[in-house]
DNA sequence: TACACGTGGGA
DNA sequence: TTCCCAAGTGT
């Protein structure tokens, strides 16, 4: 039955293969681990469609990983900006010159596994992929499939990454990989699975109960808090005043606007040139542009005609427009 | 173990 | 508008 399954699988995704930018087509092995890993690391809480573009850019301008390590810090911070999770892109860099100092990529998950940003899932996957290692590369989508599959209701990874390495097959671990991941994307979605299309109907035993989308549960979403910021508008000939964040925390290395700390607080008798709302994943943010005189920081100025070359993070982008927006109505 | 860590698109 | 969430990792 399990063989069977693997096999319906497998051919699944051959007959529907999407020819995204990363992937080597099914049956060829080893894919390139330099391209690969730099997908999987983009890929990482970020959808296919946010990512192929950016991947494209990346592999256009940074060939091998020998190129990346080469670059520097805020070319590769830059070239991340708006893809959001800065920390994967500190460890991209880290990564890639480890990689490159040691002459190539590790060829298995273990080693794989000590390099920076690479966790159990990624070290996997690139295993699986670009090695051919037979490991299971349990993701959120291989979590739902097995976990409906076999009508898990709690999802286990130990458990789940099991029952995984079992149903897979001896030969082209990653067709294998990427048949599960590309089956929980497009078939067994969380809501709305298309049961009806999947490969594995007849074994499911979630679809038996009636009710396959109530797998596996999903814990209550926390309450997101709200904060408050000021970002400092200093302009002078065109240009503006930018800073790096700090190397760590929240949009760490980053270029920015400079400011005021964030606190619970709506700030009062501000006068305001825009405010703009962003959400983060753990809290939600009003952030106040607000005039000053005089740089405090150390920064640079920024033409504002270029401002899309200084690789500014979502939150600034949005705040800079906004501020433009109603400074241009101001100086008309 | 639980929390920090971005963003954009779809329902 | 609001909520959900997408190929996780580090601490």
């Amino acid at each position: 039955m399990t063989a069977n399954a693997a096999r319906r699988l497998i051919q699944h995704y051959v007959d529907n293969f999407r020819r995204l930018p990363w992937r080597a087509s099914p049956g060829n092995l080893p894919a390139d681990p330099y391209r690969v890993w730099l997908s999987e690391v983009m890929l990482q809480q970020t959808t296919v469609a946010t990512v192929a573009p950016r991947f494209e850019r990346f592999v256009a301008r940074w060939p091998t990983v020998e190129a990346l390590a080469a670059a520097s810090d805020e070319e590769i911070l830059s070239g991340w900006a708006g893809l959001g999770y800065y920390a994967r892109a500190r460890n991209l860099i880290a990564c890639a010159r480890e990689v490159a100092r040691r002459g190539g990529f590790p060829t298995t998950t273990a080693d794989l596994r000590k390099l920076p940003g690479i966790g159990a899932y990624t070290s996997a996957a690139i295993a699986a992929i670009a090695f051919g290692e037979r490991v299971a590369a349990v993701d959120t989508n291989v979590e739902r499939v097995i976990a409906r599959l076999h009508g898990l209701e709690r999802a286990d990874k130990a458990a789940i990454s099991a029952l995984a390495l079992e149903m897979m097959p001896l030969e082209h671990p990653g067709d294998f990989v990427q048949a599960m991941m590309d089956l929980g994307a497009t078939i067994c979605r969380p809501r709305a699975p298309r049961c009806h299309s999947c490969p594995l109907e007849s074994d499911c035993t979630a679809l038996a109960t009636g009710n396959p989308e109530a797998f596996p549960k999903r814990p209550p979403r926390a309450v997101r808090p709200h904060r408050h910021g000021l970002a400092f508008w200093i302009v002078r000939n065109g240009k503006v005043w930018l800073v790096r964040r700090p190397p760590k925390g929240l949009l760490g290395g980053m270029a920015a606007l400079p400011g005021s700390e964030w606190s619970d607080a709506q700030p009062t008798g501000l006068q305001t040139i825009a405010t703009v709302h962003h959400v983060f994943t753990h809290f939600s943010l009003d952030l106040h542009v607000t005039a000053r005189g005089e740089p405090e920081s150390h920064g640079w100025w920024q033409p504002l005609d270029r401002i899309e070359e200084a690789g500014l993070p979502t939150l600034y982008r949005k705040a800079i427009g906004a501020a433009l927006a109603n400074h241009d109505q101001l100086a008309v």
